[in-house]
DNA sequence: CAATAAAATAGCGTATAGGAAATATTTCCC
DNA sequence: GGGAAATATTTCCTATACGCTATTTTATTG
């Protein structure tokens, strides 16, 4: 089974203190370039209603801070945290086709992407599938997190622990849970090939 | 700018997510052995609103969740956490090939993918670029978190802020911090296409 | 099972959040 | 600087959150 060392983000840490969340509401919508009018547009709130949470002439109700974090693509608690500080930015590595790292097992050919850069909240590969029956696997592939494949060439089959085996051309992809087992099966004639992305 | 909105449920807008705070609330009040009097003198809440944001039959402005954090002694952050015992899931979602949601922009052609799945760590896309010069772009795209692409079709040049253009060819790939502003400008004959991840 | 106590919920009046539109302010042009 | 357009704030009205008190439900005990 392959063994795929995904690192960890940096630590969050909670700290709420002056929470003024007007004023983080207003830093974030200008990070984002928004007008009040385009912010209510996506958050489903009014211009005025966010006028005054900027302004802190009112307390905005649960569901309220809901939309906004909906709408503004933030999470909450990302909403009462401190302002981001330390945050890795800037970063950016190229992979040119086939000049990945490569990391042979015996079910699978994986092509390690991006390497270079350490600390990803995403590990990315390229896989040519050799399995050629489920048997091919000791036992169920598990790990924590979360996984999205693409099928890229050929026709395979995924196995899950709790569903039926499915089939998957070209173009097709699926997103799971990790932890639930799985397993790639190439169907073709020329062994699949996938782009693998895990999550932590 | 072309800001691609990410769903991160399957509802549309408007509408919030099943967050239940009520319920949250009732778990950590019976885990502390509070009655309801109790927890109203800590929190300087009356009994009946307690039982009301319990019974999600009002929804707590945000000054009685800060009376809530700061009289039962956890933070806000905690509050909205997910129980932790549910993280483990066997969920799991196919998209077919072409069938994802389409989401198109005046320079990308979005395609949302596993769109069925809420509360993802990854937010994956296929995109067809139809810009042709970094002018379509009004400003930088630019937010939080980290990207993946994989270039599927075509050929592109990758902007970005801190770096020089960088053409891109079927096969390659990049990773890079996403709060750097970046776009996808296309170079070939027909309009490039990519496999996007953002995760966050 | 009653009877009773404890706890949770429902009803109602008041305070305040939320939305539509009017008003004020800022930003651009010329 | 003088409009004009864009953006933000204020006003006013309706909807709803909150607290007090009454009522219902649940737990306890003889």
């Amino acid at each position: 089974m392959p063994e795929l060392k995904i690192e960890s983000g940096s630590g969050m840490q909670a700290n709420v203190e002056p929470l003024q969340l007007g004023k983080r509401l207003r830093e974030i919508r200008k990070s984002l370039n928004l007008t009040l009018e385009e912010a209510s547009q996506k958050t489903g709130l009014a211009r005025s209603t966010l006028s005054k949470i900027e302004n802190e002439q009112i307390s905005p109700t649960f569901t309220a801070v809901q939309k906004l974090a909906n709408g503004l693509q933030i999470d909450i608690p990302q909403l009462f945290a401190k302002p981001r500080t330390t945050m890795a930015s800037g970063r950016r590595v190229l992979t040119k086709s086939g000049q990945g790292t490569p990391h042979p097992t015996s079910t699978y050919e994986h092509e390690l992407l991006s390497t270079d850069l350490a600390r990803k909240k995403m590990v990315p590969f390229k896989t040519r599938v050799r399995a050629r029956s489920f048997d091919d696997f000791g036992d169920w592939v598990r790990h924590e997190g979360e996984e999205f494949l693409l099928v890229l060439e050929g026709e395979l089959a995924l196995y899950t622990e709790f569903y039926e085996p499915v089939a998957m051309v070209a173009g097709d992809s699926m997103y799971y849970d990790a932890n639930m087992g799985h397993a790639l099966v190439s169907l073709s004639e020329t062994d699949a090939l996938v782009l693998w992305i895990v999550a932590r």
